[in-house]
DNA sequence: AGTCCCCACGCAATCGCTTGCGCCAGCCCG
DNA sequence: CGGGCTGGCGCAAGCGATTGCGTGGGGACT
């Protein structure tokens, strides 16, 4: 490792004149720029973050504590939190929160011993790892799964009102018997989007009935014209399902799903299906987290980011 | 933040005696432990990482240099890897080459002023960064994509073998006339893959026509009967191609494709694939990495695994 | 010619930890 | 009863940067 000392020794000048031409903290001669330049470049010193946090107290590195196991778009998410990080010149530190309180725990405890000036969390149902971070100040906010906390900074879809708008298309169609296949139980997005297909219901004149909402496929076959599928990963059960049991999506039962599939059109028929915003969620998160990196005194926000159909036609429509 | 000093002065010891508790360096009666350990345990202290590394080193973290444009399995392959660091009590710095040899430099300089103990790497073709890493004797293991150095530890998918299976299956079933959708010119794997679709050809008796080999399906209509398609990406274009063209696949054109997708199973007909064992090439990148750590001068080593064919029925079968 | 300023730069303390040396006290042994 | 050993700990020197304070030298102004 080159170090400081030795570019500046080649360069004739102390180790802080080294550092200031470095930060640009102070003026220096350009002569004596130069010399450093030039030293810098010959040594092809890179500098020590390390060294370099213990004394400013920063490492200019984010946490991105998520639920890796499979989540589809994630993959997108964590592109596009990357790509902004970098941009405004911080590092990603990865860390799996295996969607258990007690791994989370150990993640965050971890993502705090490295020092990191911020953290993104996915956090899990029950999180003991929330609270902890703001005891501590660390500067935190929410992705994609939001809670109700209103003391918080957090980025994800909106559910409710975009549900509605899945369920309403349905009603439109004449159908009269609407079901859903919702998510993880627990998760506030599922809640939320339990909630806008109430809403949904009632806004078309639907009554509701609890028999309707049922975590897969199977239950509701025979009792409704057609479905909202809350998310990717039962969205992929719910095609098997219907496969098996012969049921012809779009004739048989008109099917709109959460979730843009890059295989929505391959598959026959093509999936009715409101596309999350994953990329801007992502870079708002990042954004927002410097905001709040910067100001820790900043009221916290909520920022809810409007899906949008993707008009196809597994809904019944051509 | 808690330091060291605190706990020290709270269990009435030298910042010397709580350091070698929590590292276990050196014998402490086990009097004087108890009372640091509990200091500890009031105090939440969490130890400072940053801190520790400046003086031993070594900073428990591996950089993780993949191109992110939406590469599909590297979600699983980030999983894989993550787990496998996390199990080894190291942490994951992620950066994104996107695939240009610019960034993959900056993401390499970036790794290295960062300090990390190690580099899992994803070479862009014409990537200079390699070199870079060689030359400052950075442990470093190339995931994926392979290279032809055999001076360098690397771990990806068995190419050759595979695809010559592929293409022979084809054959078997009758097919004269087969053709290769190639992935992304320039890479080994795509180059790899080439190879051993002539492979198949050769042993299956076919002859070699380098019109055979497109980088999509369109100029291959016509002239073919069966594809081996060489990646995901392609896979979906193809299967669009297919769909606006009207080509049946299975009975009007057999195909057999690289990369097990989520939906296979979900379009019809179900797609004959090579699934890469993803998960394994994960796990093995990270133990390779950290015996490269742990004993620089072992001789590189090579891993290719094995992929395995998930019989369905787009070749044709039933 | 003397005073004052300001520009360019260096000294040295500091960040929180690890670790080579060394000190002290108690015990065994001759 | 003295010397040597050993077990239990503390001192202090770094690790490689940042940064407040100080110093010297060269105009500019009175």
């Amino acid at each position: 490792m080159v170090t400081m000392r030795e570019v500046a020794s080649l360069a004739g000048v102390s180790i802080t004149t080294v550092s200031h031409v470095i930060n640009e903290t102070r003026s220096v001669a350009s002569a004596t720029r130069e010399r450093v330049l030039k030293a810098i470049e010959e040594t092809g010193y890179t500098g020590d973050a390390i060294a370099r946090s213990l004394v400013t107290g920063g490492t200019k590195s984010l946490g991105l504590a998520v639920s890796l196991v499979s989540h589809p778009y994630f993959a997108e998410l964590i592109a596009a939190i990357e790509g902004e990080a970098t941009r405004s010149g911080y590092t990603l530190v990865l860390i799996d929160t295996r969607d258990t309180a007690e791994s989370e725990q150990a993640a965050v405890r971890m993502l705090r011993s490295r020092r990191v000036d911020g953290v993104l969390l996915t956090p899990t149902s029950g999180s003991a790892a929330l609270p902890e971070l703001r005891r501590l100040g660390v500067p935190t906010v929410l992705v994609d799964r939001l809670t109700v906390a209103k003391d918080v900074d957090q980025v994800g879809p909106e559910n409710v009102q975009a549900t509605s708008t899945l369920v309403r298309h349905l009603a439109e169609l004449g159908h009269r018997r609407i079901g859903l296949v919702s998510g993880q139980p627990g998760l506030a997005t599922t809640d939320e989007r339990v909630l806008g297909y109430r809403l949904g219901l009632g806004r078309a004149g639907l009554a509701w009935d609890e028999d309707l909402v049922r975590p897969s496929l199977e239950p509701l076959l025979g009792q409704v014209s057609g479905v909202v599928v809350s998310d990717h990963q039962v969205l992929v059960d719910v095609l098997r399902t219907a496969r098996a049991r012969g049921v012809r999506i779009g004739s048989e039962l008109a099917l709109v799903t959460y979730d843009e599939v890059e295989w929505a059109e391959l598959v026959d028929p093509p999936l009715t299906s409101m596309a999350q915003p994953v990329e801007e969620i992502g870079r708002t998160a990042v954004r927002l987290l410097l905001s709040r990196i910067e100001d820790p005194e900043r009221a916290p926000e909520t920022i809810r980011l409007p899906p949008v159909l993707r008009h196809r036609r597994s809904c019944g429509c051509h």
